[in-house]
DNA sequence: CGCTCTATTGATAAACCTCAAATACAGTGG
DNA sequence: CCACTGTATTTGAGGTTTATCAATAGAGCG
């Protein structure tokens, strides 16, 4: 009995608890925004007023620091969600979100929102077990801006894109973002001619293809135990 | 009508929405443990079991690399609260929690923190905003890793200790933690030697008083005026 | 007073950034 | 289809920051 509104996108795991009525309900309350790539659905700064289900395409959350410096802080995928904060408290976002590629979201207010958590107990719970995820994720990675080399953490920064965006293709997994020799920078802690370097070593190693905006993993195995292999392992 | 048990330290913020007889009751549930200086609450890779909350003395919370290089994630101060991850889900703790001087925490059980979460709605709200908070800071800290230079983020790091465990004295606001400067090269993402070399340099400016274990922070505006003045003002 | 842990300081080296220039690529409009 | 344009990428050279290595000095403790 779902689909009051039309189909749009997965379900957010967020809403995992609710029955398809329940969802129903709650998504028709919800108002569908389209992006065009590039553009942006919040920025840093910004107060707080919404909060999002991304249904097709996905978001790049960044910082900027005062020199204009861009620090990505993780891609949003369909079905995960951004903004959570919304519900808690008047505040500004943290973070800029911009399209990348054509992008479609679901947004709801404060309101709404507050409404849900008050009918259905489990979205808190299923809320603290997000930001718990990503604050581990975030965690991880400070550990490894702190301790790791770039070209390790360039390969950490493929494997995850690979995870949250890999697509099979016959010649590897392909990281289905138009990503950018600065995007993966801004991703990992490093300069885009490191990243360009990197990558050009890989594909002649044939761990990866890559072109323009284009990055094929041809060859994860060994990129998780460059990863992993501390250091002995270095490209000759 | 508090004081089932005797006062052993600040309600932690938690707590806020509770009474004092809820909360009399939930805290004696909890059970009091003590720590001698550097023993471990809990380490990465332990099953949690347990939630805590520090009631005297403070837990420095660190992840370690596969070379045993160690990163400071945060400290936990008298009246805030860690592991809270354990109410969710049965899950590995993603840190290790190390009590820095003699220090007192309470603990409870998975079960006991559930039913009070079922009890009162506000803890699970409580919880989320505690989560957040946490979020944004490692986030903000993790911008500042990848953009800026080493002395600056050893000022912030300064700064954060201050504003944590801060103490006014006679001679400036002295950091009421003992820390070496390997544990400022922690907090820092950087080594002991640098941290070393910069706090010379700053003793020599006025900007900060050190000896072993110990600083005070004798000039705290021209220390937040460097990490905002963007290398210009860097020391002579 | 010797032992251990911590801090200081110098010398050296490595990693990586910055700057500069050339090249490749994808559209676009003729 | 092709020249043109703007953006993305590659690559080299050189410099800076900061880590590493090494040696010494100081502080606290039994």
């Amino acid at each position: 009995m779902r689909e009051p509104t039309p189909r749009q996108g997965p379900v957010p795991r967020l809403f995992d608890s609710l029955t398809e009525d329940q969802y129903g309900e709650f998504r028709g309350q919800g108002i569908t925004v389209k992006l065009a790539s590039g553009s942006y659905l919040f920025q840093q700064g910004d107060p707080v007023d919404r909060f999002y289900a991304v249904t097709r395409g996905r978001l790049k959350l960044f910082k900027l620091n005062e020199e204009g410096r861009e620090v990505i802080i993780r891609y949003i995928e369909p079905g995960e969600i951004t903004a959570a904060i919304t519900v808690l408290k008047d505040a500004v976002y943290p973070v800029t979100a911009e399209a990348v590629g054509e992008t479609a979201v679901l947004a709801w207010t404060k309101t709404s929102l507050s409404a849900l958590m008050r009918a259905n107990s489990d979205i808190a719970i299923k809320l603290l077990n997000i930001a718990f995820e990503r604050l581990n994720d975030i965690q991880q990675r400070y550990l490894e801006l702190c301790t790791e080399q770039v070209d390790q953490r360039i390969a950490r920064t493929l494997l995850r894109l690979m995870q949250g965006a890999g697509k099979k293709t016959d010649g590897g997994i392909e990281i289905d973002i138009p990503l950018t020799r600065q995007n993966i920078a801004d991703y990992s802690g490093t300069t885009l001619h490191t990243v360009s370097r990197t990558l050009s070593a890989w594909d002649k190693n044939g761990w990866v293809k890559s072109g323009r905006r284009r990055i094929t993993i041809t060859n994860p195995h060994e990129l998780v135990m460059f990863t992993e292999g501390s250091a002995e392992s270095r490209f000759s």
